[in-house]
DNA sequence: ACTAATGTCCTTTTT
DNA sequence: GGACATTAGT
């Protein structure tokens, strides 16, 4: 409490010795638009977080504050941080509402359903369902045969999704973005007119949908005025990563006043795949006249070589806001551009890395490995178990997303939704001797008995299943008795066990998984909340899920570029720094998305605090379809310019720096046998 | 009607 | 190595 000025609206509040000039002044912004432009590592979290407490401060409910955040985690962390600075452990995390585009969008629909003649118990599609549903479509149209070549349903999927969210035409889209797709347009229009009667027919919402029905909400005058009554001030964090249709609804929410903060990035675009525009962050102060704008340049993260480094690459770039990061840090080592001989030399390299500066006393949790695509760990994976060094990865392929969770959670949704058939179709192709005839005339006699899921028991289907279909719906029935959470998932467990040994390889890891689940499931208070929680926020790493971590665990962070926005850590190594990795080759089609693929690079380099290191392997082995097995070189990544260059330290991996332990020589051996 | 085996093409980032 | 369409076999 000592030596700290105390605002004079609220004892309660402001440590304003805690912020610099430029934050005060957006914390402090009384009524009316406000953009503040964050360079990375300025502090963006802290100034978002102390303008909640300040509003708070003012006497502001916290009930009516809307936090728009990218990622659940965001919200908690700046809230969090946000009763620190108000120096009360008062209860306001609860109230505010805090959460994603989506995540809001489903309180939001629930509550308002019936003015849109929606029931309000509808369950979530994620993307995979999604994609099923919609490949479901393109066989019943008759689109899947092989020599049509029509888009996979993936593609399918990717396009609609385009339309919705950038809110653009079809044809359009289909030129801009997916060219080869263009004599399809008139099919592609049948399929997605289907997929949406589909959607409402099963009462299923998929992602796009929570944003397109919340835009229907206000785009009605007066659910626009009732939506905005609900909160006297609206933050939206990571801006620069939304996409025309959340610009809509942020207007349609505001129609009331006009108070409204956003915060972003420009150089720090990187969602445009996902219709993300950097317009919307660029036109905010036409969309809401009289818009304060304040920029944030000094930077507390990194050391000022690394900011030289993320200066000169972004200089690059062509249409933004210009700023130039600074820091009143002392000192700090040039980044190394580190030439490596082969995918396998760049894996010693860093693991050997990580170790020595492990010794050094940076823990493992301070350093991150980055990459562009979540494969391109793979090699490295391998090298870091056989070193024994803990790791986790973000990105990719989530716990969630694995194919008998998903069957878990399938169990519920079907309780919770009858109507939803992907959830049905999950479960019952489990059952041998049941495929997609029997699945479509199970489903006609359930909706025949009133969407009633016991009565999947009396079924006349074939006598080979009768037995499973029996008990299966004796477990609806156990289920709709509503016994807590855990119970619901163990009572699952025991149904689909012998189905799992059934149907999958390594049926015991995937028990386990189950088992985390029903743990999870324990801080629930309803099946509902868990369904859309883990649809919309999943946790992306499996670190989450089992709880606060031990104090003494350590590991290394390896991440997808995209999953590493808005963290930081004391070392950074960004692997794979070779053109066709980064950036992507399926990435280098129009002069935008390369102009994305610079900004990827640009907020890897800044994650960094202390150390930078940046890899790029010259040889690089590739796999044919035949046994033949060659190489190819691969040229450092683009970005890196003489310009870049010359803020870093070039260095060459060289031959293994301490102990050349005798396997990896072996290794090495065998292989050169094929060079 | 369902399953298993075969051949061919594509292989990013995430709410 | 996985997704998907097609074909052959139960």
């Amino acid at each position: 409490m000592f030596g700290l000025t105390l605002d004079p609206v609220n004892p309660d509040f402001a440590p304003r010795e805690d912020l610099n000039p430029a934050q005060w002044e957006a914390v402090s912004h009384g009524q009316g638009p406000l953009l503040i432009i964050a360079g990375a590592g300025t502090g963006k979290t802290r100034t978002l977080a102390y303008r909640v407490a300040y509003l708070i401060a003012q006497g502001v409910p916290p009930s009516r504050i809307l936090l728009l955040t990218f990622t659940r985690r965001a919200a908690q962390e700046m809230l969090r941080r946000a009763e620190g600075a108000l120096r009360r452990a008062g209860s306001f995390q609860e109230q505010v509402w805090g959460g994603t585009f989506h995540a809001i969008a489903n309180r939001l629909l629930r509550k308002h359903a019936a003015r849109l003649g929606m029931s309000p118990d509808f369950t979530v599609l994620d993307q995979a369902d999604a994609e099923e549903l919609m490949g479901i479509l393109r066989h019943d149209l008759g689109l899947a045969t092989r020599d049509k070549r029509f888009p996979l349903k993936g593609t399918c999927l990717a396009i609609y999704s385009r339309t919705v969210n950038g809110t653009e035409s079809l044809p359009e889209v289909l030129t801009r973005y997916f060219p080869w797709t263009v004599g399809w347009e008139e099919e592609l229009k049948a399929l997605f007119r289907k997929y949406v009667q589909q959607k409402q027919k099963l009462n299923v919402l998929d992602f796009d949908d929570l944003l397109l029905y919340w835009r229907e909400l206000v785009a009605d005058p007066s659910g626009a005025r009732e939506l905005s009554s609900l909160f006297d001030h609206i933050l939206v964090d990571e801006y620069q990563d939304t996409n025309r249709l959340q610009a809509l609804i942020l207007r349609g929410m505001r129609t009331g006043n006009d108070n409204v903060t956003v915060v972003g990035d420009d150089a720090q675009s990187i969602y445009a795949f996902r219709a993300a525009t950097v317009r919307n962050i660029l036109d905010f102060p036409r969309e809401f006249p009289g818009t304060k704008i304040v920029t944030l340049e000094q930077n507390y993260r990194s050391t000022m070589p690394i900011l030289r480094t993320a200066n000169a690459l972004i200089a690059a770039a062509r249409e933004r806001y210009t700023k130039n990061l600074w820091t009143l840090r002392k000192g700090g080592t040039l980044p190394k551009l580190v030439l490596c001989q082969d995918e396998t030399d760049q894996d010693n390299f860093v693991a050997s890395q990580v170790l020595a500066l492990y010794e050094q006393g940076v823990p493992l949790r301070q350093q991150a490995v980055l990459f562009r695509a979540a494969h391109h760990s793979a090699s490295l994976e391998v090298e870091l178990a056989r070193r024994g060094i803990p790791f986790h990865k973000f990105g990719g392929l989530r716990f969630v997303e694995t194919a008998h969770i998903k069957d878990a959670l399938a169990f519920l949704r079907i309780v919770e939704n009858p109507r939803d058939e992907l959830a049905w179709f999950r479960v019952l192709r489990l059952v041998e001797g049941v495929g997609p005839a029997t699945i479509n005339r199970a489903l006609e006699h359930i909706a025949r008995h009133g969407g009633d899921p016991r009565r999947i028991s009396d079924f006349p289907g074939p006598a080979a299943i009768k037995e499973t279909l029996g008990k299966l719906g004796e477990l609806f029935g156990q289920l709709l008795g509503d016994p807590p959470l855990p119970s619901q998932l163990e009572l699952v467990r025991k149904f689909y066990e012998p189905l799992l040994h059934q149907n999958y390889d390594y049926p015991t890891a995937r028990l386990r998984d189950l088992e985390s689940l029903e743990q999870i499931a324990s801080s629930y208070r309803s099946r509902r909340s868990l369904l859309t929680d883990l649809q919309l926020d999943p946790p992306n790493s499996t670190s989450d899920l089992a709880g606060p971590p031990h104090k003494d665990d350590d590991w290394l962070v390896l991440s997808t570029i995209h999953s590493a926005k808005g963290c930081e850590w004391d070392v950074v190594f960004l692997i794979h720094a070779a053109d066709g990795f980064l950036p992507s080759d399926l990435a280098t089609g129009s002069a935008e998305e390369i102009e994305e693929e610079l900004r990827l690079t640009y907020v890897a380099l800044t994650r960094a605090r202390n150390h930078l290191f940046v890899t790029w392997p010259l040889r690089y082995h590739y796999r044919r379809r035949e046994l033949s097995d060659g190489h190819g070189f691969a040229p450092l990544c683009r970005f890196f310019t003489e310009e870049v260059q010359a803020t870093m330290e070039r260095m060459t991996s060289g031959p293994l720096p301490e102990k050349p332990g005798r396997t990896s020589d072996a290794r090495q051996r065998i292989r050169s046998m094929w060079d």
